[in-house]
DNA sequence: CGGTAGTTTGAACTACGTCAAGGGTCGTGG
DNA sequence: CCACGACCCTTGACGTAGTTCAAACTACCG
């Protein structure tokens, strides 16, 4: 009845703790801020980069470190999460090559407030805070980018709220789903695969809800024919399926 | 039993539709991210701002209109919101004289994705967006504050995830009247005031649950001595017990 | 002093969490 | 290459925090 397959998720990665002078180069040309800048000032600006290689599982930094460095994804994934009290965690955001995280304003201490995790084996980029800041001071057209990347997360983040606030578990889930396929949906043969090995305890971490939960209401939409799964892979193959379960209103 | 008093929220406002120009230059002068710049400059900005009164209950702009403005809070309160097919509205923040809202950036299109209203008359400061980014590449420093602004309300919003995400409604309640009371609280015979009109309908928007939930939540704070309440208005008599409640793990 | 909007409280209901047991999938080591 | 063990997933049965519906009550304004 069920498709029985080894899973189909596989992410790029060369030799952890390497990310070669090219690859550095060509991901610091990707980084949507800096795409306005000439090669040379990249070049200069790269210099200021360290690079940082983590294994599946590692964490780059806990909530509560001193916060001193910006990462910048080469390669990999990296779950951002808050621990709670009664030791359920809470995934706030998964990032993928090209994106930042860790510290970028003074304004919040100078502490980190969520936790920063491998999810696959990583290499990042890693540079100062305030190497960073007179970056974006020194070129005023970075600085509204990233301005501009962290107000889209604002709105995400309030996107989320709401969602948390007023829909059902399935229909968060089937949101969670549709977003996670938009950002990291690969075409195969099982549908549009979402490139990012993926528990059900992540997927209630990002939720809001228990393992069960989040695996009864996948189940179901295995049922209904919208996703096929296996362990740790989730593929959509009727994207209209879930949509409408995302968007009906009660 | 119970204390019974008129409501002894007082709002400071002079009469709607009217900023006087020297209210308008202090506001600037008080934001805090125009603080490092000349009175010349503030007086150059001012003049690219238009003022706008808005009476309580109106709505300054709706979700999904076309975003052009900026606005920044000169007198009153402004919450700022989103809609739920179920009818149901989502707060996502309440803001005070100095706060801005509106479109900032371009990366969410060119619509609000919330909505504004006016939670006592208003004087608000109004500007177009793309006369504020000018302003924003124009001075860096500026810019910067602005980014640390907005990282700030992206690490709370992260907060309300985290708490939604793994705190009962008695804990969320606690949190967020404290957090009320951090940004709004006054001395006041009856405690520590929480200076802005505030419904038991409002309170149920910020922390995701029902009207009857909040009231319950509230009584039951009220008998344990933390708290004393009317229609519309709460103070807080103990700040420990509340902090007690909030913090306390399962 | 009456009316309106806000608040309180009760009682029934339900979505979801919790606890528990069994089954599938994968990697590793023999 | 197979088999063991660890980890992940599924499903059921039951408990409960919080919603919903409904009805009274009360603070405040004009």
């Amino acid at each position: 009845m069920n498709t029985r397959r080894k899973t189909p998720v596989q992410i790029k990665t060369t030799e952890p703790h390497l990310c070669s002078i090219d690859l550095r180069m060509k991901i610091l040309h990707g980084v949507p801020f800096f795409s306005d800048l000439t090669h040379e000032q990249i070049a200069e600006i790269n210099r200021q980069f360290h690079e940082k290689g983590f294994e599946k599982g590692d964490y780059l930094y806990f909530a509560g470190d001193p916060a001193e460095s910006l990462f910048i994804i080469a390669e990999g994934r990296v779950k951002l999460l808050r621990h709670t009290a009664a030791g359920k965690d809470v995934m706030l955001d998964l990032l993928i090559p090209g994106e930042f995280f860790g510290t970028l304003s003074t304004a919040s201490g100078s502490l980190y407030q969520d936790t920063a995790q491998a999810v696959t084996s990583i290499c990042a980029l890693a540079i100062d805070r305030d190497n960073f800041r007179s970056i974006l001071t020194q070129y005023p057209t970075v600085g509204m980018k990233v301005l501009d990347t962290v107000s889209t997360r604002l709105e995400a983040a309030h996107a989320t709220i709401q969602q948390l606030s007023a829909q059902s578990a399935e229909k968060r889930i089937a949101t969670t789903l549709l977003h996670l396929a938009a950002k990291l949906g690969e075409s195969h043969d099982v549908g549009l695969l979402i490139q990012t090995p993926l528990t059900r305890d992540e997927l209630a971490e990002m939720t809001a809800t228990t393992p069960e939960t989040a695996s009864r209401v996948i189940s179901q939409f295995q049922k209904e024919g919208w996703i096929s799964t296996g362990r740790q892979w989730i593929a959509i193959s009727d994207i209209n399926g879930l949509t409408k379960i995302a968007q009906i209103q009660d």
